[in-house]
DNA sequence: TCAAAAGTGTTACATATACACCCATGT
DNA sequence: ACATGGGTGTATATGTAACACTTTTGA
């Protein structure tokens, strides 16, 4: 025991405070036209054995925070360069059967048909699954996913982040769908393509949809760079909808 | 060397991963009527002596992440039951001289007249400074630091939790000042005063300001549980001011 | 009487909401 | 022909933004 540490309440030797481990834990979202998903695998650890669980791993201990993240996304997915957030660590002293491991929890955003093609090769040990379908999962993970989710239904209402989980060219009304799927709520379709285009940060391809058996829709694409520009100029995205009301004079 | 552990890519003794520190860094806010300031100290660790620095402390193996972050707040400032929120974890490899310590950022609301009274008889080594004129700090706590205040400044738009800067009992008036000085704007009296009471949650004490070289306010008090009820009901708080602007047909 | 903040309304404009029908395509 | 989503407009209600003067108090 060399160095000690004055933390000016009590001495303590300095390797006396290294003896946590670090995970990290990535919530992985997924939209495949119809449902939001999240991708888990079977947990391989005792006492969870088979449970699903979120994808994560034990971080490095020269490895940044988010390249863990990267690393493990990559790893499970295939994906490089995909939408990945920190969104909060959990560390509650008995989360872990091995010891007090503290994780810090990302949320990916993730192209299903990306995916799908990237992990065509791998053996692919991850599933999808409906986000209102979620079992009983592995050490806190239900409790990690449930923050990540809300974190999301957030964050998408001021931040336009819902196109990383569609595809580069979708039409209006996916994304409304989208929208519909990760808010739990119906939108009115004229008021949604009315709000959505008159932001000016969706361009159309000068494409239509093929094969479709109804008439084909436009397709467009999201024009980060105008979002970009837009945001510097101080204007905010923000899609709420009707779910909300105002206070009434004679309380609630 | 013992158990393995099977991160699937890797075989690891379980030993070998628990070699991080933890440590909670506590941005805490304050108003004084006028601005508003943050809390730091004098770092005591090479190579920053003297630096100012957050609070903070190392995280015990046996402690909860939330419990550290009360107790760093309690012993720096004698108080306890003050808003408190974990931020955002910082992680950079090279952050710390002692070796991988992980710091889990947490943000304070406090009273500053209640600071002053809990610390009257302390050994008061902590000093407020104002927001806009932050030295540079030791490790890298002006990035925790501006990090912490972007997301304030989001929080307050978004949550009544202003209110925890304040006093029990405040004037409008002072409630658009807090305002002001964390969005670093002005807001028209009129306006602010008619959407804040339209949204039903102040009350009135039935009391004035005393002794003030004008004409004394009225004391409002925020109402939690009328805000709970509203938010229960769909309500959602909301302040933005006309900062922002909307996008124009021509671009930016 | 001066300084400082309290308090108060209206108008113009922009945005949000509610709502129903015909169109183009594949099967 | 039918099912499916594509695509469109308007009227109304609500919310936001801009703006100036009188009042009350202490010094």
């Amino acid at each position: 025991m060399g160095v000690k540490y004055n933390t000016d309440h009590f001495l303590q030797s300095v390797e006396s405070y290294f003896n946590f481990a670090l995970s990290v834990d990535c919530v992985v979202f997924g939209f495949d036209n119809k449902s939001l998903k999240v991708l888990l695998i079977k947990s391989k650890m005792e006492p969870y054995i088979g449970q699903w669980s979120l994808i994560g791993d034990m971080l490095q201990t020269d490895e940044e925070l988010d390249a863990a993240a990267n690393r493990i996304l990559e790893y499970r997915t295939g994906l490089k360069n995909v939408f990945l957030k920190q969104a909060k660590t959990f560390g509650r002293v008995d989360r872990h059967p091995l010891g007090r491991v503290v994780t810090i929890a990302y949320v990916a955003l993730v192209r299903i048909k990306d995916y799908e093609i990237s992990t065509e090769n791998m053996q692919n040990e991850a599933h999808w699954h409906h986000i209102n379908q979620i079992p009983e999962l592995a050490f806190d993970h239900n409790n990690i996913l449930e923050y990540c989710l809300e974190t999301l239904r957030k964050k998408v209402r001021e931040e336009p982040v819902g196109f990383a989980l569609l595809p580069d060219k979708f039409t209006i009304f996916e994304l409304q769908s989208l929208y519909e799927s990760i808010l739990n709520e119906k939108i009115d379709k004229r008021n949604f393509r009315k709000k959505i285009l008159s932001m000016q940060i969706l361009e159309p391809c000068n494409e239509t949809q093929k094969g479709v058996p109804h008439r084909p829709a436009k397709l467009y694409h999201f024009n980060r760079d105008k979002y970009k520009k837009l945001k510097q100029n101080g204007w905010v995205f923000t899609l709420k909808f009707p779910s909300g009301s105002k206070p009434s004079e004679n309380g609630v």
